[in-house]
DNA sequence: ACAAGATGATTAATCGTTTAATCAACGCCT
DNA sequence: AGGCGTTGATTAAACGATTAATCATCTTGT
C-alpha cells in the first residue's frame, strides 16, 4: 500500500504560483489565454519541480490512452525486433507508447490477446497477422501489415516487386533454372513474393516451388529439403521466400559439399539478423520497416485523432457480431512500400569456375 | 472529436439494477459487503453490457497503471523474440500489461527511453542491459535481468553454469583444444559464460578465446574468423558464446570445406531460432526465460503491490541525483536458473572417420 | 425489551487533467 | 460616458473507479 505519490501535480504548480489550475493547464498546453509571460513562469516551475503530467489523469478526461497495441500472432518471428524496433519508434515520435500483445502462435488466443490490449485501453493497434488469419473486431482503428494483396491491407512492404527484383537479379546473373523455396502456400506475403518473381521471367527460365511445410509433413520437421537432388537436377539457384529458410538451404548445400556461390546461388528474403554473419554473406531483399511503420502509425494516429479513413470491418462475420462496435481498419494512401535488392556474395553466376556442380564426397 | 464511449461503466450498470455505484463496484471486485445474491445479479448484467473497467479510472484512482516496463537497449538483439514473448505471458498472467521501450542501440538514449515509460504511468519496469550499461535512476521498482555476477541483478540465466556444461560435453566427446569465441570481452553474460567453461576444464585441455569485435576493428564488419588457420593448428572444437557466433563459425569452416561434425565441432549458446534449422542443427545451451520472465515478474509485482524487497541504486551516482526518487532494484530469491544443455548434430568426437581435418580445395 | 453487533447498502470524497462557461478589467469607438 | 470587444484569468463540472465513512435494518444476548 505504499502509494508512491512521487511527482508534483497541476495543483502544486498552481499553489506555488499563486494562480489556478486551470491557468497552468493552459499554459502548458498552450491552448487558452494566458499571457505570454505568466506561459514563461509556470513552464519554468513546472520544469523546476519535475512535472511530468499523469497519464491516468489525461486518459480519463480526455478518453484517449495515448498508447497503441502491436499485435504479431507469431511473436517468434525473427522479424519481430525490426517491427518491434520500427513501429515503437514511430509511435514515440507521434507521442505514443506501444503495448505488446502475443498470442503464441495460437489463432484462438489471437482474439484474447487483442481484448486484453482492449481493456487496457490503447487508442488503436497494429496488427501483423500470419497466415491470413481474420482480425477479430477490436472496438478502436486497426492497422494491419500484411501484403498489398490481402483484403483489409493498411500498408506493408511491396512483397510482388521484392519478388520481381530477385527474380530480375538472378534472370541478369544467367540462372535458367530455379527452385524456390517457401514455407508454407497458405501465407500470403510468400505466394506474394513468389508471385512477383514468376512475374518476372519469361519461359526461358524454369522455376519450380518447394514448400517447406509439405516436406515436413511427411519427412518430420528439422528434415533435410534434398537440394543436393535439385543440384543435379540442374537447378542452379535456390531463392527462398525468408532468409530462414536461405539460411537452411545454405548449410545444407554446403555440409553436402556445394560451394555457395560458385556450384549454386542462395538468395534470401528480409535482410534478417544473421544475413550479413554467414559465410558466404546472404543476398537477400530487404523491407524499408521503418516507411512502413511511419505509414501504419500515421494512418493509425490520423483515425483515432481526426477520425480519419477508415473502413468497416472485413466481409463476412464483422457486421454480424452486434455486441462490440466493428473493427475499423484504417487505410493509407501509399499502402505498398517498395523492397530493396541487397546483393552479397551469396549469389553469383551458375557454373563459375572450374568445379563441378556436386562434389559428392560428404553426402550425408 | 469522435470520442469512441465505447462500453458502459460503472454507474450505468448500476443505474440499470437501481443501485449505487459503490455497490456495483462492491460486487466485482469483491472487497465490500454486497448480499451474494445481488453479487449475483450484478455479475450477470455487467457481463451482459460487456462491462470492461476503464483503466484510467482505475490508474487515476489507485495510483497503479498495470503497466510494466520493458527495456532492451538492443532491441535488435535476437534474442529479444524470447524475451518479450516470456515476459509479456507472465506479466498478463500477472495482470500486467507490457509497454516496450527501445533505445536503439544507444546508451544514451537508454535514459531517455527509461523516462518514456515513467512518463507513461508505468508501474515497474524490466531490463535487459547489454555490456554493463548503468540503469539510471527511474523511480519505480526495476528489475535487471543480466548475470548473476552482475552486482543490481535480479535473475538471469546461469550463465556461468552454462559455460561449465558445454565444456564438460566437449571434453566428453574427446575434444582437447578449443576455440571459444565471443563478441565483446566488456560484456558481463559472455565473460560469464567462458569463465564457467573454462573452470570445468583442467590442464589437459588447451582454449583460446576469440573476440570478433577486436577482429572487426582491424579486418572490418563481417570479416572471417580465420578458423581455418585455427583448425590446421589442431583446434578440433569451436565453442561460440552466442548462436549468432555459433552460425558464423559454421558457415565459414564449411564454406571451406571443412565438414561439420565431421572435421570440427560447433556450439553455440541460446538456442535461437534458426539453431534447429541449419544442417548440422546447432548443440547449443537453452535458457530458461519462462521461469525467468515468471522470477522476474513476481519480484517487480512484489515490489509494486507489497512494498517487497528492494535494494538502493548501485553505488555511484545513484543517491546523488535528487530530483527523482531513487531507482529501486528488486530482488528475487532464486537469481540464477539453470541452463540445458540441448546436443544436437553440430557436436561430435573430433577426428570421427577418415576425413583429413581440411580439404583445402574451397579455400576463399 | 433494549443496547450492541452484524449485515447490506449508500454517500461522498478523491485521484489529476481538461475545457466550457464565467468573470473582471481594460481600451476603444461613437 | 456608456456600450462593446478583447485579453487574461478563474470556476466548476466532468471523466470512471475506489474506498472510507455513514446509515438503515435486522439479529441477538441479557
Amino acid at each position: 500500500m505504499v502509494s508512491t505519490r512521487t511527482g508534483p501535480n497541476l495543483s502544486r504548480i498552481a499553489a506555488s504560483l499563486g494562480v489556478s489550475v486551470a491557468t497552468v493547464s493552459n499554459a502548458l498546453s498552450g491552448k487558452g489565454r494566458v499571457s505570454v509571460e505568466l506561459v514563461e513562469r509556470i513552464r519554468a516551475t513546472a520544469a523546476a519541480l519535475g512535472y511530468v503530467p499523469s497519464q491516468a489523469g489525461r486518459a480519463l478526461r480526455t478518453g484517449r490512452s495515448g498508447v497503441l497495441g502491436l499485435v504479431l500472432p507469431d511473436i517468434s518471428n525473427p522479424l519481430f525486433p525490426q517491427i518491434a524496433q520500427a513501429i515503437e519508434y514511430s509511435a514515440s515520435v507521434a507521442g505514443y507508447g506501444v503495448l505488446i500483445a502475443d498470442s503464441r502462435g495460437d489463432v484462438g488466443m489471437q482474439t484474447e490477446a487483442i481484448n486484453r490490449l482492449v481493456e487496457r485501453g490503447v487508442d488503436g493497434m497494429v496488427i501483423v497477422p500470419r497466415r491470413g488469419t481474420r482480425i477479430a473486431d477490436a472496438g478502436c482503428p486497426v492497422a494491419v501489415i500484411d501484403t498489398p494483396s490481402t483484403p483489409g491491407n493498411t500498408v506493408s512492404a511491396d512483397h510482388w516487386q521484392g519478388g520481381r527484383e530477385i527474380a530480375k537479379h538472378l534472370r541478369d546473373l544467367g540462372h535458367r533454372k530455379i527452385l524456390l523455396i517457401g514455407a508454407s502456400s497458405t501465407s500470403n506475403v510468400q505466394n506474394d513474393r513468389i508471385g512477383g518473381f514468376k512475374s518476372a521471367l519469361d519461359a526461358t527460365i524454369k522455376t519450380e516451388v518447394l514448400w517447406i511445410e509439405n516436406l515436413e509433413e511427411r519427412n518430420g520437421p528439422g528434415c533435410l529439403l534434398g537440394l543436393v537432388d535439385k543440384v543435379q537436377q540442374g537447378f542452379t539457384a535456390f531463392a527462398a521466400v525468408s532468409d530462414l529458410h536461405a539460411l537452411r538451404a545454405l548449410t545444407e548445400l554446403q555440409r553436402a559439399g556445394i560451394a555457395v556461390p560458385d556450384s549454386a546461388t542462395v538468395t534470401g528474403f528480409d535482410d534478417l539478423i544473421w544475413s550479413t554473419v554467414v559465410t558466404p554473406a546472404l543476398t537477400t531483399m530487404r523491407m524499408d520497416m521503418a516507411t512502413i511503420a511511419d505509414i501504419a502509425v500515421a494512418a493509425l494516429v490520423d483515425a483515432i485523432e481526426n477520425g480519419g479513413p477508415i473502413e468497416k470491418g472485413g466481409p463476412g462475420e464483422a457486421s454480424a457480431d452486434e455486441s462490440l462496435p466493428d473493427s475499423r481498419l484504417v487505410t493509407a494512401e501509399k499502402s505498398r512500400v517498395p523492397m530493396q535488392l541487397v546483393v552479397r556474395q551469396s549469389s553469383g553466376p551458375p557454373w563459375v569456375g572450374k568445379n563441378e556442380p556436386l562434389s559428392g564426397e560428404l553426402l550425408t
